[in-house]
DNA sequence: CTTGTCCATGTTAGCGCTGCCATGGCCGCA
DNA sequence: TGCGGCCATGGCAGCGCTAACATGGACAAG
């Protein structure tokens, strides 16, 4: 600390300048014990000194010290929340989920991010949160970790998001397979023969979810499976692999497991003069705002990231206050089908 | 507190369980102090005793406490930000910049929504931060304040992103003059009679910057100056306005203020049967990285929301280093012409 | 051999708050 | 009247850490 002082800041020795718990007591007459509990809305306080402390309080601005409070109680208001990237839609809307959530709930957000999905990244940014003064963590496990070998320390309430469950750790996610049956039924019932895929990336969890569950949803239909081509969540990788899809005249249908790349493919199968969803009928997953503006609109699956937000909250609150751990459960948010112009009846060969 | 005890924390009275300086100092055979220097990285600690205390944190799991460091520095390693919405895609960009330049610097990120951009609520969410333990806050004000009325309490270095500039914060915004004119100048340079302009809300500065300088542009190239439209950022606004502007002949160029509305204008001119750039130019604002494949990919204004963020931090920690106010400059970001396949040249009329 | 300096380390006090227990006044019931 | 119980309030100690100062030994210069 340097020697500066400001001068407006009585001196107080160390004091780092706000007013105290003690320098409202002495302006009220009371005890500092009795401003916490006014500060701490305490019954067992007369209505008269509660209000004679509440003034002192407004008069001299004063602030709790969250520090203080937290290194006395062990407690702190706060959860901290891990993510991979905030570039990834999904991952902003759950964070923005959480945050409204844990606001309404008197928690704030430590956030941290990570460069990398490893192992080492995740526990180097957990470590760092410990150190933090966070009672629970949230992890928006976009990307695969096995969180069995993923160690973290001990005692610190743990939820996932997006996770793909399996261990000890409760998980909240999108019905992740109900919405690429969606899809993928969607498609079919407008006669088109099958079904092809864009997914995601192979270290991603839903992009796991949705590959899965398109292929079962084929393979219950009896209907032939095509061969898999995997994005990496953006639109160039979708125009990219929309370019070959466009070239094979067999494809009537595309899943892609992101509205990004759905997009990417429309653009690929209209440079290609194909249309949508005249010779191909694309539907895409996320249900971003803008899709509905695409040209043409796009068929999605819509998700509910708020309630997925607040889940986790409610959860990690539930252990916080309980100090028990949660099951390693998964729990699922329902999806929903959003039908646009861009999947269209087949037309046949 | 409850009762319980989970007895794999040796009973230590309140402890909460970790290990404390005094546990590794212990183990270590030296005094707490030694514990500090070594845990802060301090010269003066014999490369012997350095590593024996290193060991016996390892050995115990510890790890520091910030909230009593917090409590006795007074300093917490954290930034705050507020922010009014993370829908937005800039809000979203410009806090993931924070996130990592922060987190560079060793500092941790404490963010707080509003749910409202009006003064009381960010008092609230400024009130809200400075309970919890931060160093210095950025304020995302995508949305206008009057910061000179909104009085914040003092003693917290302050840094505005996207700001209007004209008091006492410093300020780090993009250029959105310089987008506005590139962008218009632009369409002049194709040829275009004039240009026509979807504007953001009336209570957002960029989209008040955006308008201002499109205007100053067309009056500089002594051009008619349109009737100005209002979005509200979003494709459907665009949607909704595009409609409008489709169905008057006249329109041969529009500059929508971010990409999502220009979405929303292409559509409508789409569905009125104007080609896109055959017949009518758009050009839209942030290019996000799908805009390169709407249909046509979309003539932007690139904005280095990374840089932001960094300038941002950087001039925080400036303030908290120092101990001192900076001065309500506003620090502009360059900006940059991308040009796609949504404009082209005026084919007259 | 003395003196001063420097370095590694220890000691002390306190950051601002809350948990726990003590205190003393008041009330109701026997 | 006596006694137990309740309520408003206060006193005390300590959460885990660090700033400031204290200590004592090594070593160089005089």
């Amino acid at each position: 600390m340097t020697a500066v002082d400001d001068g407006s800041r009585a001196g107080r020795g160390r004091g780092h300048g706000a007013p105290s718990m003690a320098d409202v007591a002495r302006l009220a007459g009371v005890s500092p014990q009795t401003v916490s509990r006014v500060a701490n809305n305490r019954t067992n306080v007369e209505d008269a000194t509660r209000e004679r402390v509440l003034s002192a309080m407004r008069a001299l601005g004063y602030q709790p010290n969250s520090a203080a409070r937290a290194l006395a109680t062990g407690r702190f208001g706060t959860i901290g929340v891990i993510s991979f990237t905030l570039s990834r839609y999904g991952n902003v809307r759950t964070l923005d989920g959480i945050a409204t959530a844990a606001r309404a709930a008197g928690f704030s957000i430590n956030l941290v991010g990570v460069t990398a999905p490893t192992h080492q990244e995740f526990r180097d940014a957990f470590t760092r949160l410990s150190t933090q003064a966070i009672d629970g963590v949230v992890i928006i496990e976009s990307e695969v970790l096995d969180m069995r070998t993923l160690r973290l320390p001990p005692g610190v309430p743990v939820v996932l998001s997006d996770g793909y469950g399996g261990h000890s750790y409760p998980v909240v996610d999108s019905d992740q397979a109900a919405g690429a049956r969606l899809a993928t039924e969607h498609l079919l019932d407008l006669g088109h023969p099958t079904v092809w895929h864009v997914a995601g990336p192979h270290d991603s969890n839903s992009a796991r979810h949705r590959h899965t569950s398109w292929r079962q949803t084929l393979e219950r239909a009896g209907r032939p499976v095509p061969q898999v081509l995997f994005g990496d969540w953006t639109a160039d990788s979708g125009h990219l692999v929309g370019g070959y899809l466009a070239r094979r005249p067999e494809v009537s249908a595309v899943f892609a497991a992101n509205d990004q790349m759905a997009l990417g493919v429309m653009r690929a199968m209209h440079e290609a003069g194909r249309a949508v969803p005249g010779d191909v009928s694309v539907v895409g997953f996320d249900d971003m705002p803008e899709s509905a503006h695409f040209w043409p609109g796009l068929t999605s699956i819509r998700q509910d990231f708020d309630r997925n937000g607040q889940l986790c909250v409610d959860i990690l609150l539930e252990q916080i206050r309980t100090r028990a751990e949660a099951p390693g459960e998964t729990h699922l948010v329902p999806v929903e089908l959003v039908v646009r112009g861009s999947s269209g009846p087949w037309r046949g060969r």
